[in-house]
DNA sequence: TAAACGATTGAACGATTGCTCAAATGTTAT
DNA sequence: ATAACATTTGAGCAATCGTTCAATCGTTTA
């Protein structure tokens, strides 16, 4: 006997809100891409390159020389916001030259900060 | 001898994109704070309780209920939110109510979405 | 006062993460 | 071709994370 309660120990106090809230609820794939967008962004080294980035295209040697880190740590780095389409690349001969794909992750950014600052 | 390249194995290759992206660089502390906010919001579950959250106050018991885990789980959870200043609580005898402590969590969250709905 | 119940807490665990290190690419210059 | 160099990659490892489980706290009710 299988019921919406099976993984919760305790009774479901106020079933008309839940009710609500369920069929308001988002579906699951927006909310996972949502929560995976705000987990690449909640690392500081990423959180620094995207900033970086904000400013000028960068080469890998060169955002490693500002961050102060080795090129392979930001290389990878650099991968996981390539694969999200945070950042995007161009080569030009031995250099790789990285930038940011669009503006929503400065805005993003920007919302951010500001809710920051007001907090100190 | 220490040098600014310590850490990078690579000569710098555009000095002076280097100094410029430097002298504009945001200072260390929101930086943290901002890849902190980040790295609360990037995990599904709390995801989801934000988004919960958005639609009504709830309690413990009905988020568990909602979300279909324990409410153990999603105690420690709404402690990690709550210590962020994300989300406020107000007991009423045995129940405590959760609710989201601002808007700019919300803002954060449709801005986000927004991006997720273009790339899909 | 004792029992019931919603919520919280801490230890333990398996899973994930970010870095280092060494090796391998890809491109240019000799 | 060979050497040099920017970048990438994969394995390994320590640190962090999210859940479970059991115990406890705080409040209400019998």
């Amino acid at each position: 006997m299988s019921s919406e309660n099976d993984h919760c120990e305790c009774s479901v106090i106020h079933e008309d809100v839940v009710l609500e809230v369920k069929s308001k609820f988002p579906p699951e794939r927006p909310i996972y891409c949502v929560s995976e967008l705000f987990k690449i962004l909640g690392d500081e080294t990423r959180t620094r390159i995207i900033c970086a980035l904000g400013f000028s295209e960068m080469c890998v040697c060169d955002i490693a020389a500002l961050l102060k880190m080795t090129s392979s740590a930001i290389s990878h780095q650099l991968r996981i916001l390539r694969e999200s389409h945070i950042i995007k690349s161009r080569r030009v001969g031995k250099v790789v030259y990285y930038s940011l794909a669009d503006e929503h992750i400065e805005k993003l950014f920007n919302i951010a900060f500001e809710h920051i600052m007001e907090e100190l």
